[in-house]
RNA sequence: GCCGGCUUAGCACAGUGGUAGUGCACCUGAUUUGUAAUCAGGGGGUCGCAGGUUCAAAUCCUGCAGCCGGCACCA
């Protein structure tokens, strides 16, 4: 028999006869390390312990409290779940359980819904099969008899998986006691090896095989650790997630509100209008910066013009109307590009006037699905911080990376500095040529891997195949937050269509009509988007150049009431949204009030402030005091207010 | 849009067939107070909307809407 190299970890290595077990090889290291192995890598993929080694390979044995036992433990978790359900609930089908980021899920078809208390009844059952301590055992089996067996088990959806597999892969059948399943693996050893540590979270509906033309399913979601301690770490993380809530905060600080008449739209409030407009003024002041010119564009306009530009076509089930006394029916605008399409083509445009960009804070509407409205981070009215850029077709690799430059330098200032980017290619609804879309897409594709290599390799990024818009591919920038959650806010799409059908073109240097390339891009993406993004990230706590409300000024004796207003119009008069507080209550009432409402500097003024002409200084999340004198305060504040940029 | 859940005072919640409650907030009065809740009194809800069952509905049934958690869709 011949033999094969297995290399440790620790650099040693050992010749060991081809086809030697995982669970053989670690007994004959030590008994012990083999008790407490629960499955191995080799070359660094994860593997069944039981599994014959057939070739050298770099080998290491993964005990269950190893990080890459994690997936397996979740994994293994899913796999007793649906035994559980199965158990509880004859007859009900088995589908997928996958691993996912911080759980698993696995999707089960029965005929009656989970009921809200079935969570702790199926925990109860998956502690029972896990204190059975059953050996998780692998076959493979052929099609047919995996088809035969599913098909007498009434697990339908298990036999169009054995379809599914690649006729080059094995069939593997995951056996722990009497239930088994179809998986791919690797498992555990036994059943025992998931612990405590897991927890059921929530229930969803869910499509199977996630197209919505088909069968919907149940999905039941978890969790495990290899600890109760991390199980716990992960659940409190869940609670401070919960905490910062964009929709919780901006009720509590008095941002904005939604109502049942408005589904969808914002009311904004004074502070949150407040917010809203210094983000504005911010973007306003890059823009110009950066050459763009600000317009606006009409709201709404006739539906012939939306037919004509495609958007009528498709993406007219997101559009609202309206039938004007007149008959004629009008559109919404769901986007801002035929508008600009309509200023540009306002008086003859040459190709010395390119690269030309027309911004606007355009307030597009589109009409969502109800189940997808979620507060302002997915309305059916929101402004965009919308450009279209038009260009000759060699300008375009320059324009996208300016407008990379600028939208990461503008990531940068409210703290973003973790932007993954992804490349969304042609749509199977789409408008135009292919071989223009092979351009747009190359133009990205060639953009996205300058900007890669610019950033050193900081900045990631990914395809997505079909993603793209309806007129052409794009680039979407995903922020990540303060607490690790990924937004998509900016995009940067080259389109080769628009401007044709709308008949745009321009005069190049040989005097001949050419249809220009429009880059559409934003960068906020969605203003309410943003904002709530900011609340979450800030947690309420805004830096402050954005908080609405930057200086509260409260008087801790109504004798200093005269010095508070004074300091209040001085800090006023320096540019700082500052406001008063002279109600008749004790300081610590005043300080709590304000604090509670994220009011970032507290300014407390008594006699001896007024005598002094001091400030006592307070800062959100601080208890310490500072006094400091009027002026000093005054400067410090008001260069610290300064808008970024 | 789909699956499940929820909807009671400004906010957070209790109340499972017998004329609606608590805390905070609000209003009034007293208190002049040194950094996260001063005390006392008072007002406020046709229980999401529309039907139905019942002698009687916040409570049971049906429909609708909104919201929440996901799925699908997406800035």
């Amino acid at each position: 028999m011949s033999e094969i190299t297995l290399t440790f970890p620790d650099g040693k290595s050992r010749n060991v006869p081809a086809g030697t077990t995982g669970l053989e090889v670690a007994k004959s290291i030590s008994p012990s390390l083999a008790k407490r192995t629960v499955a191995m890598q080799l070359d660094g993929a994860l593997a069944d312990l039981a599994d014959p080694i057939n070739n050298d390979a770099t080998i290491n044995f993964v005990a269950r409290t190893d990080a890459a036992a994690l997936e397996l433990i979740r994994h293994d978790a899913a796999h007793v779940m649906a035994e559980a359900v199965q158990a509880l609930w004859p007859g009900t089908q088995v589908t997928i359980g996958p691993v996912i980021e911080n759980g698993f899920f696995y999707d089960f078809a029965k005929a009656e819904p989970f009921l809200p208390e079935d969570l702790a009844k199926i925990e109860k059952k998956m502690g029972e099969i896990i204190a059975k301590n059953a050996p998780f055992t692998k076959e493979v089996w052929s099609r047919d008899q995996a088809k035969e067996h599913f098909r007498k088990a009434g697990e339908l959806f298990k036999v169009e998986l054995v379809d599914a597999i690649p006729a080059d892969q094995d069939l593997k059948i995951y056996k722990q006691g009497a239930w088994l399943d179809l998986c791919r693996g690797p498992h555990m050893t036994s059943t025992g090896a998931i612990g405590k540590a897991f927890k059921l979270t929530k229930f969803a509906g869910a499509y199977w095989r996630g197209d919505s033309n088909n069968p919907q399913l149940q999905r039941i979601y978890g969790t495990a650790f290899a600890t109760q301690e991390e199980l716990d770490a992960y659940l409190k993380q869940i609670e401070e997630a919960e905490k910062r809530d964009h929709r919780k905060l901006g009720r509590e600080m008095d941002l904005f509100h939604f109502q049942e008449e408005a589904p969808g739209s914002v009311f904004w409030h004074p502070k949150g209008w407040t917010l809203f407009q210094t983000l504005i003024s911010y973007m306003r002041r890059q823009q110009q910066k950066a050459g763009y010119l600000e317009v606006n564009s009409p709201d709404m306009m006739e539906k012939h013009f939306w037919e004509l530009s495609g958007h009528w076509e498709n993406y007219g089930e997101n559009m609202f109307t309206t039938t004007l006394p007149d008959e004629r029916v009008f559109c919404c605008k769901p986007m801002n590009c035929p508008g600009h399409v309509q200023i540009f083509k306002h008086g003859l445009k040459s190709y010395r006037d390119l690269p030309l960009k027309i911004a606007e804070f355009g307030k597009v509407h589109r009409y969502e699905p109800s189940g997808a409205l979620h507060g302002m981070l997915r309305v059916r009215h929101f402004t965009q911080d919308d450009a279209h850029i038009f260009i000759t077709e060699n300008q375009i690799m320059d324009e996208c990376l300016k407008i990379n430059d600028l939208m990461l330098s503008i990531y940068k200032d409210f703290g973003f500095e973790d932007i993954f980017i992804k490349l969304s290619t042609r749509p199977e609804k789409r408008v135009g040529a292919d071989h223009l879309w092979d351009k747009a897409e190359k133009a990205l594709a060639d953009v996205l891997d300058e900007v890669k290599r610019r950033s050193n390799g900081r900045i990631k990024t990914a395809l997505q195949p079909g993603e793209g818009a309806f007129y052409g591919p794009k680039l979407e920038y995903t922020l990540k937050d303060a607490i690790g959650r990924e937004w998509q806010c900016g995009t940067t799409q080259v389109d080769f269509n628009l401007a044709g059908r709308l008949g745009a073109f321009y005069i190049d240097e040989h005097s001949q009509k050419v249809t220009p390339v429009m880059i559409h891009r934003a960068m906020f993406g969605s203003l309410e988007r943003f904002t709530g993004i900011l609340i979450e990230n800030f947690a309420g706590h805004f830096p402050l150049w954005l908080a609405p409300q930057q200086v509260v000024v409260a008087p801790i004796v109504s004798d200093a009431d005269a010095y508070a207003m004074e300091v209040a119009s001085a800090l006023a008069r320096a540019g700082l949204r500052v406001e008063t507080d002279l109600r008749n209550e004790k300081i610590s009432y005043k300080v709590r009030e304000h604090s509670l409402a994220k009011v970032p500097v507290i300014i407390a003024v008594g006699k001896r402030e007024a005598e002094e002409r001091s400030v006592s200084i307070r800062r959100l999340g601080s208890e310490k005091q500072t006094v400091t004198p009027l002026d000093e305060a005054i400067a410090a504040l008001a260069d610290e207010a300064k808008t970024p940029g």
